[in-house]
DNA sequence: TTGACATATCGCGACATTCCGATATGTTGT
DNA sequence: ACAACATATCGGAATGTCGCGATATGTCAA
């Protein structure tokens, strides 16, 4: 028996959890989606509404919202010519909440 | 006034502040990186431990700390031959509970 | 000083991301 | 049908990221 008496126990997490957590980090570490998420666990928003918050044209926030409902952040309702987009994974609240109370309070 | 009913209420935040938000979740948004971020937050760890616990040359997780150490997430302590990593940013923890409570609970 | 170990740095190729213009699809009102 | 609006998709250019090998720096022991 090897006693490490410095650092007996390592937190647990597989690989495979880790590029999880990874890849969904990476998804909201950009400015604008940070921000489009922050509106949307405030409210309701289409598309182009969004775009304008942001300053970008439309076509580059319906990318961006795309890339979020891919990975489960987002759905999207039609409702007329408008796109409607609310946030579907419940942990993005707490993520934010973080993100805010670092960057924003 | 142009009251607008359905979203009176846009969250605030300027575009600094979602810059450096999501630069400092890019640095997080790595697989081995949030690995090492919850083994420091556990425990003391050197250069070469951290790099063959994720399974990676010494090299690059000497790129990876000092990537982390540069955006003031680590503060470094050489002890003889080797240098040790400690956490320097106390939101880590609670930003790590959020991805550890949705990935690997 | 020499050799072995531990960490850091550099250049480079492979790959991903981001944004843009152009174009396509879907919706409404006339 | 058509025109105007809202959103989505595509190709490509610029830029950024990642991991590697090679090499440099720092430390200890003999």
């Amino acid at each position: 028996m090897t006693a490490n008496v410095t650092q007996p126990d390592k937190p647990p997490g597989s690989t495979e959890s880790f590029n999880e957590a990874a890849e969904c980090l990476r998804i909201l570490a950009h400015p604008v989606r940070l921000r489009m998420v922050q509106m949307l666990l405030h409210g309701r928003y289409a598309v182009g509404q969004l775009a304008e918050d942001a300053g970008i044209p439309d076509n580059v926030a319906s990318e961006h919202l795309r890339l979020m409902q891919r990975c489960g952040f987002f759905t999207s309702e039609r409702q007329g010519r408008r796109v409607y987009y609310q946030v579907a994974e419940p942990h993005l609240q707490e993520l934010m909440n973080c993100v805010e109370s670092r960057f924003l309070g």
